[in-house]
DNA sequence: CATCGCGACGTACAGCGTACGTGTGACCAC
DNA sequence: GTGGTCACACGTACGCTGTACGTCGCGATG
C-alpha cells in the first residue's frame, strides 16, 4: 500500500497522524497500520520510538532552510522575516509543535535556526557573545510565542469550543485583572501581537551599540 | 509509612520523583511504590494520570503566589522581579518545567501569572489590548526562555558531559557561524542572557506612549 | 451491636515499546 | 542454474503501562 517502506514515508505518516490525533495518539502500531505494514517493520528504518520523533522534529526543522531568505540587506527585515517563516511553519505543523521544542537541540538540524539567527546577528554588527546574546534574545521570544499558541491551539483541540474557565472561578481564585480584561484576552489577534512584541525586541537591539562595523541598519 | 495517603502528598511525591528520575519515569505503580502503597490507592484521590499531572503544574505554579511582590511602586522593577521570580521557581524544578509548560494555561491556577502580569502592565499605564499585548511580550519572552533553559538542563541529564554534537558534523551541515561561535555558545551565562532581554524588552515598553495615566515610571 | 461508607488493595485487561526468530525475495559468484 | 548472502517484512512474546472493577478492613453513626 503506498509503495515500499521507507525512513521518510514512515516519519510523513507519522507527522500527518500527530496533526489528525494528536501526539499521544502515536504508537508504533497506529502508526504502521496507517501504513499498512506490521509495527515491528518500522524497527528496520528507526532504531527505536525517541529517534522517531527526533526524525519528525528534524523533518519539520528542515523546511527553515528551503524557506529562509537569506539575501535581505536590511538586518532588521531579515530578522522579521526569518521569525515569521519560524512562526508560519509552526502554524502549518500545530500540534507537531510542543515535538519539536521538547526535543533536545543538540543535533546539526536542531541547531539550524541558532545558524541563521547568529548569521543575522552578525550581520547586524554584533560578534562573539554579543551575537550570541542578540540571537537568544529574539530566539527565545518567538520560542515563547510559539509555546504558547501551541498551548492554545491544543487546548481548543481539547474541548470543543466549550467554556475553559468561568467567570465564577475567576471571582474565585481573586483574578480581578484577567476577569476584567476577558474580553480583551479572548478576541486578541495573536499576530498582531506577535508582531509588536517581535518589532519592540528588533528595534531595541538596533540601537544597541556595536562592537563591530555592519552593514546596514544605521539609524540615519 | 509517611502518614496517610493525600492530594497533597501524592502531589509532592510525584514532584519529587519528576525532578529525581524525570518525566518518562513517572508511572502509577512507580509513584504509589515511593509512597509505600499500591497503584490504585492512588486513583482515591486523583481521577487520572493527565489530572495527576495537571495538579504537579497547578502546585509549582502556586509557589508564584507567595513569592510575588506586589508592593513595588516602579512597574518595571516589579516585572523584572516577577520575571525572576518566575525563572527562580523554573530552577527549582528544572525537569518539571516542561510539563507545567505544556499543559493548557486555562485553569484558574495557569492563568495567574497572567494575572500578575496584567497587573503590572495596567499598573504601568497600559489599558485593555494594550494592557494585553505587553504583559504577553514579556510573558512569551519568559517563557521562551525556560523552555530553553529546561531543553539543556535535560539535554545535560541525558548524556552525562560527553560531547553533544562535533565540530565535523557542524561542518558538514554547512553551520558555520555556529561553528565559529561555539565557545561562546557553550560557556555563555544564561543568567546574564535572561537578564539582557528581559532588560530590553522592559525599556522598550516604558518608552511606548500610554492611553491612560499611569503611577511611576515617567523617564523623568 | 448492626450498618454504612470511605479508602486501601489485588486482579484483570487492553494496549504499549521492542527483543528475537522466521520467511521471502533480490542480488551475486561460480 | 545453483547456492550463498543480505535486506527487509512480519509474528510472537515479554515486561511494562493506565485503569475498570470487586473485595476487604476499619472508623463513624444509627
Amino acid at each position: 500500500m503506498g509503495g515500499p517502506l521507507s525512513r521518510n514515508r514512515i516519519v510523513r505518516t507519522a507527522i500527518e497522524l500527530i496533526e489528525r490525533d494528536g501526539v499521544n495518539a502515536v504508537s508504533m502500531r497506529r502508526l504502521a497500520a496507517e501504513l499498512g505494514t506490521g509495527a515491528m517493520s518500522l524497527y528496520n528504518h528507526v532504531p527505536h520510538k525517541a529517534a522517531l520523533l527526533d526524525a519528525v522534529a528534524e523533518h519539520i526543522l528542515a523546511e527553515l532552510e528551503f524557506a529562509a531568505d537569506s539575501d535581505i540587506p536590511d538586518w532588521r527585515e531579515a530578522a522579521r522575516s526569518m521569525a515569521r517563516t519560524f512562526r508560519d511553519i509552526a502554524h502549518r505543523y500545530p500540534r507537531s509543535v510542543m515535538v519539536v521544542v521538547s526535543r533536545q537541540p543538540n543535533s546539526a538540524a536542531g541547531l539550524r535556526p541558532v545558524e541563521l539567527a547568529l548569521g543575522i546577528a552578525r550581520a547586524a554588527g554584533f560578534d562573539g557573545p554579543a551575537a550570541v546574546r542578540v540571537m537568544r534574545a529574539v530566539v527565545n521570544y518567538v520560542l515563547g510565542c510559539l509555546v504558547h499558541e501551541a498551548s492554545q491551539t491544543e487546548a481548543q483541540w481539547a474541548s470543543e469550543d466549550r467554556p475553559l474557565v468561568t467567570t465564577a472561578e475567576l471571582d474565585a481564585a481573586g483574578l480581578v485583572n484577567v476577569r476584567e480584561l476577558l474580553p480583551a484576552l479572548a478576541e486578541h489577534d495573536s499576530e498582531a501581537d506577535f508582531e509588536f512584541g517581535l518589532d519592540l525586541l528588533i528595534s531595541a537591539l538596533d540601537a544597541l551599540p556595536r562592537t563591530s562595523p555592519h552593514t546596514a541598519g544605521w539609524k540615519g
